[in-house]
DNA sequence: CTGAAAGCGCTTACAG
DNA sequence: CTGAAAGCGCTTACAG
């Protein structure tokens, strides 16, 4: 049944079923093989029933090395996210490669943390591998990786942001108008002196503090003593630590948005511990709807963000672009849902 | 500078430097640029240093799709979790990644979701991409995984668990001594009823439960109404839903002793809102000092479990035997820390 | 220690 | 619609 270079005095044959040993049961020469398998181009139906009823007898299996090097692209899809230590982004990846796999791509992981040299290295390392797409966290990067990105002809979809320009493709939703409309609800409380507490800030984040800004100004409250800003990863612990310094900083201050649940997490514990009353005393409000937020003791109002959507809807998208196929909107705004709870 | 190849009228050239671009300027032969880049067999000293100086000039970078198909083997390592949802596996899998990039192999993840079917699956598939190491969690699976794994000839290591059986390579430690310590601590903290309560039911947890018993039995304590199994995901909701139930039927447990932190955390949550005093009317011990357990209030005492190293040294392992390098010790025992905080 | 030849298992480009 | 030939860019197996 198996290909006959197999006893060829100098074979190196892998025992593998090949291409050429379907072609052989099937009756045809190895490129019908081929083509009746992917689809590509008109093949005779009779033919191609032959074919797959051939290919399933032998339990055909097509070599990725070998369609890689042949075709010149691999099916693997190369994904970057800034860090597995939010679950934000571990949600992501998981809704990704569930939609990627029965496609029959791979996903390609890198992980850049938040460093633009990083993600620079990871994409000339990952498009070695000719990945048949990428996807990308955000839109900004330096321009080496720009470049790449636009030499290398990969499709390319981008991840949690959403953009109009033309050529462009990504899914996400507006960070911006989260921010503004956490804010705006804070303000519906009552809440006065809204601090914002923000770490790793990344672009993202940003963002989100823009919103708050608008609103904020708009309300004439604004104040920018109010922006505590901190470089430092997310953390439970350091969402403690900010709530401490806030309020002894600005005693006045009713109410705290943080950038991320996980600090908020943190604040509400701290605040337990602190023995202050959320949220008449202080309100504190989160971003993302995390494990646990709901669990939390007042429960932690929040946003609550579409990631495995996200995930989904981008693979889809980018296993389109890959197909040649159209793309009826290259910029999907998958929105947000503020979630009330009795923290604010 | 590039291939002569590319000139010709039926070029199918990438514009990829190649092989021959560096044999043409390095003025050797395509299979000494080949050996004298991989080390494999002796090269004059001379002619590598030549080789790799045209190599850098050049910025020439091997083709992993070619290198597979004519070694048989792909830099790619396939790494098998169960879940991204549990913090532990995430942790294991950027460990993995940090130690098998600089190593030159790529991550090719799979999720399991604690399916054996679904483990065969994803083996099955996988594998087709002959990837040169394998990485699985625990020792348990159904027959025809493990056939496969045996006949791949894919060399393989296990995560979390330890074995001695010979030919078995792993790096973990011993879930159910650790679950005996923190069984002996809480009887040393005085307490008499001491409830284990399981979600998942995974083999780890099976184990820490086994170690439980163990210790219960020796101390006359043991009564299967404490065991409290779950076959539901862990999760913070659940924890608190089991504190609950657990002491509304057995009033008399003076102490509970959860799988996982998730569990625990919930459960630390749920003794806020009813306000029940911890430790002293139930103290509450978590296992693998996740995120947030030192945040909790009371900070929840736990076992401390070395996934970091774990994820690193079994990829350094599985290099090493790759390269068919002599692994000095094939089952690692990391051990695992008792941190004792406020809630026991 | 070095190399010419062949081959890994596919797909592309050209013909018919 | 189908196929023979060539090629993708490496490494193996054989020679010397």
């Amino acid at each position: 049944m198996s290909s006959t270079k197999k006893s060829s005095p100098r074979s190196r044959a892998t025992g593998r079923v090949t291409l050429a040993d379907v072609a052989q049961l099937a009756q045809v020469s190895p490129i019908t093989v081929s083509r009746a398998l992917r689809g590509e181009r008109a093949v005779d139906a009779l033919l191609v029933a032959r074919v797959q009823a051939a290919a399933k007898e032998l339990g055909y299996v097509p070599d990725p090395a070998a369609r890689a090097l042949a075709s010149r692209h691999s099916a693997q899809v190369v994904v970057l996210v800034p860090l597995l230590s939010n679950a934000l982004f571990v949600d992501v990846l998981e809704a990704v490669q569930r939609s990627l796999r029965p496609a029959g791509y791979q996903m390609l992981m890198g992980v850049t943390h938040y460093d633009a040299n990083e993600e620079e290295h990871l994409l000339r390392e990952l498009l070695q591998h000719r990945p048949a797409g990428l996807l990308v966290t955000g839109f900004e990067r330096n321009e080496a990786t720009r470049q790449m990105m636009a030499t290398s002809g990969v499709p390319c979809v981008h991840l949690m942001e959403v953009s109009n320009t033309e050529g462009v493709y990504s899914v996400g939703f507006s960070q911006t108008d989260a921010g503004a409309e956490m804010t705006r609800h804070l303000l519906a409380r009552g809440k006065r002196r809204i601090a914002f507490a923000g770490a790793q800030l990344d672009p993202r984040t940003r963002q989100r503090l823009a919103g708050w800004r608008t609103e904020l100004q708009q309300a004439q409250l604004y104040d920018p003593q109010l922006e505590w800003l901190n470089p430092a990863p997310s953390s439970m612990a350091l969402g403690g630590e900010m709530l401490t310094q806030i309020l002894q900083t600005q005693p006045e201050v009713d109410a705290i948005f943080f950038c991320n649940d996980d600090l908020a997490q943190g604040a509400l514990l701290a605040a337990l511990r602190l023995g202050l009353a959320v949220p008449e005393r202080v309100a504190i409000a989160g971003f993302n709807d995390l494990t646990g937020s709901d669990q939390m003791l007042p429960a932690l109002t929040t946003v609550h963000t579409p990631r495995s959507e996200i995930g989904t809807a981008a693979a889809n998208m980018l296993v389109a672009l890959i197909n040649r196929e159209p793309v009826a909107c290259p910029g999907v705004d998958l929105g947000y849902r503020l979630v009330v709870r009795a923290s604010t």
